[in-house]
RNA sequence: GGCGUCGUGGCGGAGUGGUUACGCAGCGGUCUGCAAAACCGCGUACGCCGGUUCAAUUCCGGCCGACGCCU
């Protein structure tokens, strides 16, 4: 017999990459019953660990993540795969008592779990190249004049030139006859019965944020990244266009391989990549009222952190 | 000291007697199965002082600065 007032927490940790949101997720869950479950697009990929910042294999021991290293780069993931397995992993740790703390920076991922995603065809392969053929054919701009005769909503939000948006958008209506924009009306909340917590842990000064980012990359060099980019490189079965290869620092360091760009010009484009998408995140946590941002800055910000996760764990 | 070339927004780099080049960085933003992705928007800058002209970043003179060559 459930009651039907009863709700299940769940913590959001969110922030832009460079924040130190990963060390202080680990720290939360030394101290509180809490379990960690990653929100990040590219530490779902095996082998890519340095680039990543994932956490080195003896603390992922210790404190177990969800949602890491559960595909290999040649695989692609999903934001609907992403709440199916997000929802599953919360599941299990309410049924363990804890508490699922979620830490990431894939702001896409935190709202479609949190405001769910209509329930769309998935993406299919044999289509995507067809659009594909089409849009090198007569560019992209000429199939969002096709999509504005099907789809007017959709058009009218999608730019001319945003193939990924125009391609998805006459996916969903070839595979399921249906427009996005009809499809879009029945969206709904994943799973009603959870209570979202959610924290922005940003640092207060752009300029640091930046200069954290600069650092972390250098860091990230030194400890190998290269090799661990020539190693996947070296498989021979993956490609620069396949999103696990796609992220910050792989691509760029990909293109040194390829022997595109110098080592230097490599580094560099990688690290103002880093800034690019941390600038990007701001804007998604700017945008999102509901959310209380805490300056990473701040001296008594963890300790804040500490309490207000605390207060959901009981 | 002489001769020559050059001096454009944070950087790179076009150009014109009158009409916002552009690229990069930076900043703002969009976001429903690739999202660490994809895409959109934002900059009147022409070394200084005079002159010519209806009008000068663009033409002329001087000055300052940079570079090169010469003595």
């Amino acid at each position: 017999m459930s009651e039907p007032t009863m709700v299940r927490p769940v913590v959001m940790l969110m922030g832009p990459t460079g924040a130190g949101k990963t060390d202080l997720a680990l720290e939360l869950a030394s101290d509180l019953p809490v379990e960690i479950v990653s929100v990040d697009s590219a530490m779902v990929y095996r082998g890519m660990d340095i680039g990543t910042g994932k956490p080195s294999a003896e603390i992922l021991r210790q404190h177990p993540h969800h949602l890491v290293d559960i595909l290999d780069p040649a695989q692609s993931y999903s934001a609907g795969q992403f709440v199916r397995d997000a929802l599953h992993a919360i599941r299990d740790i309410h049924a363990r008592g804890r508490l699922p703390l979620l830490v990431g920076g894939t702001m896409l991922y935190f709202r479609a779990l949190r405001h769910g995603l209509a329930e769309l065809p998935q993406a299919d392969p044999q289509v995507r190249a067809a659009i594909d053929a089409e849009a090198a054919q007569q560019g992209w701009p000429a199939l969002h004049t096709q999509l504005a005769s099907i789809d007017p909503v959709a058009a009218a939000r999608i730019q001319p030139n945003d193939g990924q948006r125009i391609q998805r958008a006459l996916e969903v209506f070839r595979l399921s006859g249906r427009t996005m924009t009809d499809l879009h009306a029945a969206t709904a909340l994943p799973d009603p019965s959870l209570t979202f917590a959610t924290y922005a842990w940003v640092p207060g000064d752009r300029e640091r944020l930046y200069e954290s980012i600069a650092g972390r990359f250098e860091n990230m060099m030194a400890m190998g990244l290269m090799e661990e980019v020539d190693a996947l490189y070296r498989r021979g079965d993956l490609h620069s266009r396949l999103p696990a290869i796609r992220s910050v620092g792989y691509r760029q360091l990909w293109e040194y391989l390829d022997g595109a760009v110098s080592r230097n010009q490599a580094v560099e484009n990688a690290v103002l990549a880093t800034r690019h998408l941390a600038r990007r995140q701001l804007v998604w946590l700017r945008a999102d009222r509901q959310t209380r941002w805490i300056d990473a800055l701040e001296s008594d910000a963890r300790a804040q952190m500490h309490r207000y996760v605390a207060a959901f764990a009981d």
